[in-house]
DNA sequence: TTGAATTATGGTCAAATGACCAAGTTTTTA
DNA sequence: TAAAAACTTGGTCATTTGACCATAATTCAA
């Protein structure tokens, strides 16, 4: 059993030791290097994701090649492209370690079966749907009304512990600024 | 009873007539005129809403005080501010009518008895929930990613019907570009 | 139906932004 | 530990974008 995974599940969503154990048993446990892949775009997602340890980004690459992060999954958080692991087909998203990594993994099925084996574990899930609906859409309406400014400022306050973590080009990358823009703000910032 | 209701209802969800009957017993029906406002940011959204007729737009105002739209609302379709509704805590977004509109209400009580009493209506509730977090989803990728010629072709391909009801002020809004650089864009590709 | 409001387009100019390049620093990894 | 890779910052310049203004066309509302 890992610690961290156990620790979670009982301080948020205060779950029994046999839920908990029960999830542990069909889990995959992996480990991830330092920019290793865990999901690429057009491959189905198979597994539901929680992050044990370690740090990891859900990204999209355009046209030109270069990365768009959706974004970052901190240990203690949960990732996968939905509407790939929903119907099982073709994911949109790419999924990758920032730090190397421990993640536990769920195929669709096993997840479906402890949902209905356990209800708190589906209202658990519920709850964070949710926040990950008020985070999207949060998130859309900062990338259309905010300035490249209250962008990084918004970053920094919901995000603090994570800005140490992360390489500049990467937040420039959620931003959806370049990395140039990103450094003339913090430069202008110092002056300040 | 609203024929649109009814047929929305029956044609989409196959819902019994019972359940149609059961919701429209506890519905609002309410007119808007053109422009009227629904919601307003800071108020407390306290009812789900369905269009029947007409067109909404779901709306933030950024600092210096134009409109970024979040959400183009059709007959036919469900809108509310999610977080304010859930936890009936003030609005961060404003809802109004774009055309004159017919809209039905229910207060978060009301639909969640409704909710209990037909599971059916909360297996649609599920469905709409998955489909708004796919196309949230996508928006932040589109918005992160595609030049405003993309977003263009992007929204002219999703919302071909809309088109033509919407100023063109309001797609530039909700497309986080200004009216300037839409008609650019527009005029650039008359000459191809 | 007619006056008022809204809308679409275009011009100009300043500001913001990104692409490209280089150099020094830090971190990773073999 | 030492070489390689990644990262941060900065400079320059071309391009994109937005703000502001004006005008004509269209739509709305009394």
């Amino acid at each position: 059993m890992l610690p961290e995974f156990e620790s979670y599940l009982k301080k948020n969503a205060d779950f029994p030791e046999e839920v908990i154990k029960a999830m542990y048993d069909l889990a995959i446990v992996k480990t991830l290097k330092r920019n290793e892949s865990l999901l690429q775009a057009g491959d189905v997602c198979r597994y539901k994701v929680f992050i044990a340890k370690g740090l990891l980004r859900c990204y999209v690459t355009g046209g030109n090649g270069n990365e768009h992060i959706l974004q970052f999954c901190p240990e203690n958080s949960w990732t996968l492209d939905v509407e790939s692991y929903d119907n099982q087909i073709p994911a949109t998203t790419n999924i990758a370690a920032i730090e190397p990594s421990v993640v536990l993994l769920w195929t669709k099925s096993d997840f479906e079966k402890l949902r209905i084996d356990f209800p708190i574990l589906k209202q658990f899930s519920e709850i964070l749907i949710s926040r990950s609906i008020y985070q999207n859409r949060h998130r859309v309406a900062t990338t259309l009304s905010a300035t490249p400014e209250e962008k990084y400022e918004d970053f920094v306050t919901r995000y603090p512990n994570l800005l140490s973590r992360l390489p500049l080009h990467m937040i420039a990358a959620y931003m959806g600024i370049s990395l140039k823009t990103l450094t003339r703000i913090r430069h202008s910032q110092l002056n300040r």
